[in-house]
DNA sequence: AGTCTGACGGCACTGAGTAACATCACTATA
DNA sequence: TATAGTGATGTTACTCAGTGCCGTCAGACT
């Protein structure tokens, strides 16, 4: 019998997830947590750089794989299918269990200045990766700027679409139908 | 004679950007910049609401300005053109002493990752102010966001050659220019 | 059997931010 | 001229996120 319950994470994880919906973020304590999870508070921030981080935790992998998607792209694509491929690999990351978790959390961010602040970090932070890799593919600068926007917007546009409904359909089909408005919006508009 | 030296809040606000050069941000705490100013740690709370807006105060103001560039723009403007106003007029804003100003805050907003967080979520409040007063004038909700994303882009683009540079130029020529460039990658980009 | 390691607890601390109440120059009104 | 506000500031005491240091002990390793 080893000397701790196993899996101390995802008790933190579960045990924070409750109380935030029970009583919100702010006046959910760390130590609050901590103790439902049978940890301490001490054990909370090794394992979470902050407490914003516990909501939070699951985004840093999307930083890996939009720059997957663009790298695993083939030879001689255009910078917008490379763009394409960055998203549609990032989106495809997401099975049902996700828009379960999307809508007991999204009301909890809503509520909080300080998660919303992440959140929009958490999103710059996929717009300059989607940036830097589309850029080391030799997509020229602006170029890459411009079409990193479009399709982190486009993901976050199909996610929230995504998440509000019900249907089978899977995120990335969500998101490509925005990447597609997107791309004739910037047509129409970048010729006058 | 008044009961107290005026200005609390220019005294607090020079004194925390002197602090902060000195003993770089995140060493530097609100009881000392209290201090220097000549009042209390009440009273600096009291001003701003946290400390990070300390170092923002200014950022405010830029977004009524977007807001009102879109909003005066002639009647019949096309929407690539309202958005050129929005920033036109947001980047005029700017005199010589921001650019001053930038260089000093510039090295202490890069060495910490409190005041970068502050900093995006800045950037996003401007994206959003943008992408609101372009649909209020009946700009479709894609053109409006994608314009907006690309606005705001050139904005900061702008921003950081004008800060690095020495030259007369007004900083709205630096961002116009990168509007254009912007507008060049968009027209190249979103036809494959 | 002895030693090491790594995951956790305990404890004391710093510093941001809040809340309630006190102070007192100045102002307005009687 | 007395009196009653008003509003910007101070004082004090508090909560809570986050840090640092050290102690503990089961299991692994030798």
């Amino acid at each position: 019998m080893s000397r701790w319950e196993p899996d101390a994470r995802g008790r933190l994880l579960r045990a924070a997830l409750e109380l935030f919906a029970e009583h919100g973020y702010e006046s959910t304590t760390t130590a609050q947590i901590a103790e439902r999870a049978g940890l301490t508070k001490t054990t909370l921030f090794r394992l979470f750089s902050d407490k914003r981080e516990i909501v939070f935790q699951a985004q840093d992998e999307l930083v890996a794989l939009v720059k997957r998607g663009v790298d695993e792209a083939d030879v001689g694509a255009s910078p917008f299918e490379l763009m394409v491929s960055g998203v549609r690999v990032l989106s495809g990351a997401h099975v049902d269990e996700h828009r379960r978790t999307g809508r007991i959390l999204d009301p909890i961010l809503a509520a909080s200045p300080e998660l919303n602040e992440r959140a929009v970090f958490k999103r710059f932070a996929l717009t300059v990766a989607l940036e830097k890799a589309l850029f080391n593919r030799l997509v020229d600068r602006w170029e890459a700027g411009a079409l990193a926007d479009l399709g982190i917007r486009a993901y976050y546009l199909g996610y929230d679409v995504w998440v509000a409904s019900d249907g089978p359909a899977p995120l990335t089909s969500y998101v490509l139908e925005q990447v597609t408005h997107l791309q004739g919006a910037m047509q129409r508009v970048t010729n006058s």
